[in-house]
DNA sequence: TATGAATGAGTGTTCATTCAT
DNA sequence: TATGAATGAACACTCATTCAT
């Protein structure tokens, strides 16, 4: 009645974590049941206690390891350009959030379509983090108006559909396509900046 | 939302649609159990099978008469700008798709966050009427650049960024909030056309 | 996939409390499972929740039932011998709980046995039952000591003994074994009489 | 009750005993997990299993236990009347099992209301040795009625009375309560003494 | 058309137990 | 002797669906 399979700790709990990614992208996190979980790890569903405490738990693990993510890598990137100014940042906002988006599409989706089945505390917990990131580029377009370089409207109606726009590449862009992710991002740009730089002045 | 004593057929399922559009908003298609649906409606569970054939079938028809709808109201808006040139149409469109996203948020949503529920045949086909819609935006814009009026990139991948960016109204737009519809349609309006009119070319 | 057995309604309640009480009568609450229960009642597992709501609440019902009829034909007993002496009472006492101990002796042993599997509120009330009957038995201890009649030592701790005594018979008598009720009744009435009426002054 | 660190075999094994017999008093045998238990020692779950060969041999360790020391006690205890009278035999008898069943509360309890958790082999066991225990009562009152002093009605049916009355005080006594220990033993061997020496000759 | 009782498969979770390390 | 990861069966409970009344 041992394990019939080799995988020890921290392995099994990584296979748990990509497996329940995967089956949460495709199928929703309500939809995807523990049973599908554990025959794709390649284990009895009550293993699956050993490493993971809820189901939920698993959702928000996931959803938490990317906001780490993205932070971490967002605050990489935008030091890099510490000190330039709107357009040069934008411009790295762009290239970021549209870059992130396709490499991590599934992370992504499901940090924003299954915020809703997270227990109220972890729930506060990440929309204050998605605040957070909101507010970057809202800070952003404010500089830029503030220097006379663009013309939102308003910088936070702005932001929201900037956001939306570049996030919903993750929808869309197929890694082999038409358009290469770096041409995504140079006509995007292209659109924001336009658009920032130009609303109303046409 | 308690039973209305005597009520017959027409309201009965008038109400199951209603009830059934609120809950899958909140809850999710898969969380929502008929359970619910009926308690909500004031009915016992099994009278709802005198209404619907089976919980899918139930999307199917709330997404399905939610399309109808935006096709109707769509198309009505569109005749009232035939022949005119793309600016004022991308001005229509603008309007229209930010007005229909606001006042029918939650139809939008279950429209795009449900589909993944309906089964092959179905999914096929709302997919289907999902890139008609598209469709229309995208030749806006190809006219727009062909008559040198917009400068896209790419009208695909602008298109999808619009309609991305217009459509996330229905996530943080607030009824009585800071802004109108009319204001954040203004805006949107500005930034779509500046980036369109102006883009790559500042 | 409809009904396989024609059992309506409150007959299958009826059925799931009778076989319920058995149940928990020889395996205990907890090691009871509703799968023994459906089985035994035949019907399927999920088809309990038409008539209990958890598990707990079975219990609770059996129980609460049970002290209601304790606390029923108590009364009525009682009320025969309403405004005789502490002598004629506490005979009546003890016939009528030896009898009722015998008469519903897995009920009894339930009651006493499966208590603290109830919830908090659930298990307050029922203790706050027994301590209501108890103290008849105690109230008749201390009106037969303020005639002179009964010397207990203390009447609670002499209450407690009596009634533990008593409840003891649903534990060994066997209905057609070597004694009748009756006598049962008649060497515990003597015992407890001789006790009361002599303690300390043999 | 954390691990000591460095705690070795016979004192884990004696922190499993300490711990299992806490907590199947207060939870029951069916309800207390080897979690529950391996939490309380300070070690993991698969580690008892280096003590204990299964959960029912915990138990079953425990009561037999409990009646090697109830006999232990008991020879002790009557070896000191060993040749008196029945009435200084009762009154040894009452002193001892009133004691033994304050002193050692809990594994009377379970003593009596784990048996049903047994295996077929360890309850004929266990209810084979409380037969014995209870056939040194039945002889001491035989032997007084014997002598003319008693007159139980039905030796075994007294025994049993006289049991469960004394037994009881394991339900009810309080260490610091209004009565000591001293003063219940009295009471119970006036009632008792009572009873047998003038039952039915009031 | 509404009800209530049924089905059978499914849910997340816990369990005692095993065993390589 | 202790650990941590595994097993497989079991648990209470919920689900969408059916259908005689």
């Amino acid at each position: 009645m041992a394990r019939t399979i080799g995988s020890h700790g921290p392995r099994t709990m990584e296979a748990i974590r990509k497996a329940g990614l995967n089956l949460i992208y495709e199928h929703g996190f309500e939809a995807m049941s523990l049973r599908q979980l554990a025959a794709e790890v390649g284990i009895q569903v009550g293993s699956l206690y050993n490493h993971i405490s809820t189901k939920q738990d698993l959702l928000y693990d996931l959803i938490r390891a990317h906001m780490d993510d993205l932070f971490r890598q967002f605050g990489e990137v935008m030091a890099g350009v510490a000190g330039q100014g709107p357009v040069e940042r934008i411009k790295a906002f762009i290239a970021f959030h549209v870059t992130y988006h396709i490499v991590r599409k599934r992370e992504v989706f499901i940090g924003a379509s299954e915020l809703r089945s997270l227990e109220p505390n972890h729930y506060e917990e990440i929309v204050a983090l998605r605040r957070q990131y909101e507010r970057h580029l809202i800070d952003i377009l404010r500089q830029g108006e503030a220097a006379g370089l663009f013309h939102c409207g308003d910088a936070s109606v702005a932001a929201y559909g900037i956001l939306a726009m570049l996030t919903g590449v993750c929808n869309w862009f197929r890694p082999h396509g038409r358009l290469s992710k770096e041409q995504v991002i140079a006509i995007y740009s292209d659109l924001v900046l336009g658009g920032l730089m130009n609303a109303g002045h046409p």
